[in-house]
RNA sequence: GGUUUGGUAGUUCAGCUGGUUAGAAUACAUGCCUGUCACGCAUGGGGUCGCGGGUUCGAGUCCCGUCCAGACCGCCA
């Protein structure tokens, strides 16, 4: 007989009845006359009994098994003596009739517990025994989940899941391709997508006005946390819209999420436009959990003698609010924080706004307290806040006192996991120099259409362009992107010139989209969600490896089946390709 | 490509300024124990201190190289 019931369901309610039950040994406990084993499978834990005074001989193999034995047993359902409230079958027991091993196991190298004592690589190595743990099958369960709610509300607004091909071609804009060799056609290569963008246009001139599709994209970068050279995106694409309509469409699916997956009402997101999350935040990513906002400081600051302050392009400071009592190490250490070598800020001016009304900064000798009583009132800081500036050019400044804020909000707990703040950043810049190729790149990507109005600054001043692009932003980490696209044969000709390709070169590249922009090609936009951390952010990882099945680790190796491998010499001769 | 932290028992770690036989916890094995659920008690087995070289009377400890892993920077349209 096969199992009856899963180790996570059975209640008072089933006292006395007879069941079978399957799963892994995950402890047993011997008190002597009496052995206990919890059983575990996807669903829970049950506990059996085994009693000497019923059953020696049972209990004898009970002591016999070890953990993570595969077994099946049959027995009765009983009431504890003492219940257990942590367990959902906490209630009862199995007094077990007839125990049979499925399969024996060997110790496995790291406990298979909640609270494992393994370590990353070797949980990565048995990744099948770590999914056995709860928390990392929950991340699963949340994952599809997620996935289950993204298509059923994207199918009720009418979206279509089109699947686009995985063996695509190389273009050299972006990040590095996986490269995949053509045995029938010797010397050349197909490219794994980055993602589906030209394939979800087509879509559009095709006439399949919303389409969207859970995608593997493929970059060859260097992994982070929360980078990985395969990963999922929610891919969406519509004709016949405008950025209001994207926004409002997918404001309402990232509220769905929380809605039906964490029970949150979300609210409205609301938006900023690049340029003031830059000014205020110094991040195209603000984490708005909390406030702390950019002030800037040049007037009030300027001409007191204070040559570091006096000839920065930019001096700005966040109010850390009542943080006047940090003691003179904790501020060393917020100074010795940004001089790190990643943030390499050269120092920090602190103002003490003491509980008194005195001030106390560490650069007395250059402001009276009168002088220093207007910094506060830049910042409306009150008795008890402390304020911390730091100057010098204004992106390098912006970016370092960006960290220091994040770092105050983590010293001062106002980043919690729990808590969900969402935004749009909009009026993304269209192009941003690169100094290595001394060239514009795209700053999303080449299809990306420019604000109308700002098409003639092209020509004049092309780093002043804003595009028709948007992020949407949790927490402080990128969710989501998007654009309207440029639909106008002429405008993505004219698009790419301005990004270095001659006419030859856009005509071999992307000859295939011009063509079909001759064609009748809507107007059309879309988004694209990174899943991975969509769901990473709703179960409150920082990595987004707990959150994948059989994830990579930072090396970029499947350490589980140990890939990337060498291949044959005979494979390589079919593929033509030779190792040097 | 760079910065940085680490690699010691199955596992997680401690091991000071170089000095006797490298420890703890946990896991495991054996025995005892009839209500445990982090069971308890007792006993026991378990180590190429990542690898290679160097300094030294003596190296887990110091130096150099190398491999592996983590975090971060570059990179990621």
């Amino acid at each position: 007989m096969h199992r009856t019931h899963t180790c996570g369901e059975l209640t008072l309610a089933d006292l006395g009845k007879t069941v079978v039950l399957s799963g892994w040994v995950q402890k047993s406990r011997d008190l002597g006359g009496m052995t206990f084993i919890d059983v575990r499978d996807r669903y829970g834990i049950t506990q059996l009994a085994f009693d000497t005074a019923d059953d020696e001989t049972m209990r004898s193999h009970a002591r016999a098994l070890g953990r993570e034995y595969v077994i099946k047993v049959t027995g009765n359902v009983i009431e504890r003596e003492n219940k257990n409230p942590k367990l959902s079958t906490g209630d009862i027991e199995i007094k077990v009739t007839s125990l049979e091993v499925l399969n024996a196991a060997k110790l496995p190298p790291f406990t298979i517990e909640d609270e494992t004592d393994g370590g990353d690589d070797l949980r990565l190595r048995y990744r099948y025994l770590d999914l056995r743990r709860t928390p990392v099958r929950n991340n699963l369960v949340l994952r599809h989940r997620l996935a289950q709610e993204t298509r059923k509300f994207l199918d009720a607004q009418g979206f279509l899941e089109v699947e686009t091909p995985v063996l695509i071609k190389s273009t050299p804009e972006g990040a590095r391709d996986f490269v995949v060799p053509s045995r029938m056609n010797p010397g050349q290569f197909y490219a794994l997508p980055q993602s589906p963008q030209t394939f979800k246009q087509l879509l559009m001139v095709a006439g399949f006005d919303r389409y969207f599709q859970l995608v593997k994209c493929f970059r060859d970068e260097d992994l982070r946390a929360d980078r990985q050279p395969e990963f999922t995106q929610i891919d969406c694409e519509m004709a016949f819209v405008e950025q209001e309509d994207i926004l409002g469409l997918f404001e309402g699916l990232i509220k769905h999420l929380f809605k039906a997956v964490k029970g949150i009402d979300l609210g409205d997101v609301p938006r900023m436009s690049y340029d003031q999350a830059m000014q205020r935040y110094g991040s195209d990513k603000p984490d708005l959990r909390f406030g702390m906002p950019f002030v800037e400081l040049n007037d009030v600051t300027k001409g007191a003698g204070f040559p570091v302050f006096d000839q920065a392009e930019l001096v700005v400071g966040i109010n850390a609010m009542g943080c006047a009592s940090y003691t003179r190490k904790q501020l060393d250490a917020l100074t010795d924080f940004v001089k790190r070598p990643q943030i390499g800020a050269s120092g920090l001016v602190y103002l003490r706004y003491n509980e008194d009304g005195s001030f106390k900064s560490s650069v007395d000798k250059f402001y009276s307290p009168a002088l220093l009583s207007r910094w506060a009132e830049a910042f409306d800081a009150k008795p008890g806040d402390l304020l911390l500036l730091m100057a010098g050019p204004t992106g390098i400044v912006r970016k370092q006192l960006n960290e220091l804020r994040l770092e105050v909000g983590n010293q001062l707990g106002l980043r919690d996991k729990n808590r969900y703040a969402p935004l749009w950043v909009v009026d993304f810049p269209l192009l941003e120099w690169d100094e290595d190729s001394a060239r514009y790149h795209a700053m999303h990507h080449p299809f990306t259409s420019p604000k109308p109005e700002d098409i003639p600054l092209l020509d004049t001043q092309p780093g002043l362009v804003r595009a028709n692009a948007y992020d949407l932003v949790i927490n402080g980490t990128e969710v989501g992107g998007g654009s309207i696209r440029i639909h106008d044969r002429a405008l993505q000709a004219l698009m790419f010139k301005h990004l270095g390709f001659t006419p030859e070169e856009a005509q071999a590249q992307f000859g295939f989209l011009l063509d079909a922009f001759t064609y009748g090609a809507p107007p059309h936009g879309g988004i694209a969600f990174g899943f991975d951390r969509l769901v990473s952010i709703f179960a409150g990882l920082d990595s987004i490896r707990d959150v994948i099945a059989f994830p990579k680790n930072n090396s970029g190796r499947d350490v589980m089946i140990d890939s990337p491998a060498p291949v044959s010499v005979a494979q390589l001769s079919e593929l033509g390709i030779r190792i040097s």
